[in-house]
DNA sequence: GATTTATTCAAGCAAGTGCTTTAATCATGT
DNA sequence: ACATGATTAAAGCACTTGCTTGAATAAATC
């Protein structure tokens, strides 16, 4: 359970999450932080040495359990005895948002948006420390997604892993501009609504042949 | 096609461009476009009237021919005296970037990333007088993607195309990340490959079972 | 050629940026 | 009660931000 007490560190962290999961990493400022969290300037680079470096700790705090977790998932997937299926791997790729979302003291629209924000907003790419984790986790994941569908080659999984990860962040970020475009024609599904037509929307894209037009 | 002769103005569009496709928007700033474009300060605000404005212009010099170029596809094919398939409609939404890209003076990398920044950076949303087309391209295309596939919700088709937008995102954007986070096992596909890769995931994606599994 | 009109330029303004400094305050253990 | 280290606070520094000003220049019109 990631929850702090109200100390100067954990105000400071959790304002700038909320800055930045409405606002993106670079539109917000030290002030902006500093007074929502009604804290002084100087406690940021007290606590965490840098306005970058406090970036760095907001990406990873959550990030790290997400990759940890979809590792958990599949090892778990993988112990079972017999071929996982493209689905389950999915699954294993992209439940664990929702699973970390419950363990946070963040609403669900307020976790998926900083996600998303960790995920798309390059500002000069990953914390260098996140790197080796994300890549532990594209080569576990592509590893297991080749077995399961052993008529694909490691290209087209790769870039179909691509893919899988546009849609989501898509959907992490934009949830709710799809029902602002479409004058709520959409519904308002709920996070596991929306995570199951993700999955079906990927899993299917995965086992397209090549050129299908079926 | 769009092509000036190199005045002020158009120096400082292009230069905004290119920096922009390569930083964001929210990074770049009045003294980096003028010292990259080698012009004086004054000149934005001059032939623009204020940054914002510059960068809206920015956001619909391409983005705007792609819908129409979109629009233009989709009626084509709806002229055709038959039932256009998902994947013809998919591709009057996609390949309006590489129609229009070789009319522009930027190389594909550059501007793919360019369009990658004005689809995915909210930076406040869209301009406002690019929401009508917008609107219009996702409505019609929602209303032809219903007749191709009769048996699909509206709800069902507004995910889905919300989906494929963010795998088209992604694509835009980090085409090139793929190739560095998997030291180039990928391969280096150019755009027409990419592009079909596109295609063959959201065609399947879109014709997908509801919590599929197959 | 003279007179507008459009454009470019150097300089600067007020506000905001990340970060540091120095002093005050708090908590802790002795 | 005192000393020690951790934390907070106010002020300010050097720099960048978007934008404006007023004069100089170029282009167009008469």
């Amino acid at each position: 359970m990631i929850a702090e007490k109200k100390t100067t560190k954990s105000l400071i962290l959790e304002a700038t999450e909320r800055l930045v999961a409405e606002n993106g990493f670079e539109s917000v400022s030290l002030r902006d932080i500093t007074n929502d969290a009604q804290v002084n300037v100087a406690a940021v680079n007290y606590h965490f040495g840098s306005k970058e470096k406090l970036f760095e700790a907001i990406q990873c705090r959550y990030i790290d359990p997400v990759n940890e977790e979809r590792l958990r998932m599949l090892e778990e997937l993988m112990g079972k005895g017999r071929v996982a299926t493209v689905r389950e791997i999915l699954e294993a790729f992209m439940r664990p948002f929702l699973t970390v979302v419950k363990g946070s003291e963040m609403s669900e629209k307020l976790f998926f948006k900083l996600m998303g924000r960790c995920v798309m907003d390059p500002q000069g790419g990953l914390p260098e420390d996140m790197v080796p984790g994300m890549k532990r986790v594209a080569e576990t994941f592509t590893k297991a997604l080749l077995t399961a569908a052993p008529n694909l080659t490691t290209e087209l999984v790769l870039w179909r892993l691509h893919f899988t990860f546009g849609v989501m962040a898509q959907t992490l970020l934009h949830g709710e501009l799809l029902y602002s475009l479409t004058d709520g024609a959409c519904g308002d599904p709920d996070a596991e609504d929306q995570f199951q037509e993700m999955i079906d929307f990927c899993e299917a894209g995965f086992l397209a042949e090549k050129g299908a037009q079926k």
